[in-house]
DNA sequence: GCAAATCGGATAAATATAATCCCAATTATC
DNA sequence: GATAATTGGGATTATATTTATCCGATTTGC
């Protein structure tokens, strides 16, 4: 039970667009080199974030992800879950057995807390809030024949 | 991010002797039957309860399980983590980049949070309160054939 | 000793995750 | 319009994890 690599990419990925200039296209070679993420991973991942509505990707020349929302409307949870899809999703434990009805189940009750728990912690953290001291490292050289 | 199907039969076992006599041994099997669960994986899975200190392995004819505690000192996070290890521990998402001092990166203080806030809920629950209404099927066969 | 159980290492099978390949399509620029 | 810079996306490979089973060894009750 812990995060995808994918979901961790998607995570720096807005972490990083959160620190660039407001509505900026950023090339994926770019994100990808700053936060040591698989460039060809990355589109995928990208794709994901745009399905869910977090991104736009711009083809050709000059193109790269831009965010469509500010950083202060994305929450973790709507990067982790754009990624792996919904968190902590169980069927109950008792499916197919006496567990019919999820109401009355009291494990199905404990799965309910946990993950509405969950959720929220996740959803009440804002990637603009994220970003302040989440520096990005200045060292990593820009050098284009790597 | 889910439970893997090995933590769900765990709870599921540990479930099951939360319901039968305090003190009694438990024959594998007939876990295995009751639950659903795959006999030599419950095996497997047992051992793992074993080495957690929530149950005692008794070999031999009239084996079985027995458990250490009472059910209502087992919760269902024992369970999990005795499976699983401990859920949701994630290497901070910036390790390698710039997040060395985990105690100042924003992202890792909300996974801590995330993680301390989903143990809790898992930890507050009991398997007295679990078995009271999770009522065990009572119409599958004892057939010893099968 | 025999039957009933579990042990536990090895292995197989299935599934999920991570990563890459590569040609097609799109766009900016000259 | 040609060219270069990009992303798209299906197919494929690689790797890891999870799930499950096989089977001879061992333990125990009777």
């Amino acid at each position: 039970m812990r995060l995808t690599r994918a979901a961790e990419y998607a995570v720096r990925c807005v972490l990083y667009m959160a620190q660039q200039p407001e509505h900026a296209t950023i090339p994926r070679k770019e994100i990808s080199r700053h936060m040591e993420i698989p460039d060809q991973f990355l589109g995928k991942i990208a794709q994901q974030l745009a399905r869910a509505g977090l991104v736009e990707i711009l083809q050709g020349a000059r193109g790269g992800l831009r965010l469509l929302r500010t950083p202060k409307a994305i929450s973790l949870l709507d990067v982790i879950e754009a990624v792996m899809g919904e968190i902590f999703l169980n069927d109950c434990i008792m499916t197919s057995l006496s567990c019919k009805r999820n109401d009355i189940c009291p494990v199905h009750t404990v799965w309910k807390k946990a993950r509405r728990g969950l959720r929220q912690t996740l959803g009440g953290a804002d990637f603009h809030q994220l970003s302040r001291s989440a520096a990005i490292p200045e060292s990593i050289p820009l050098d284009e024949n790597s």
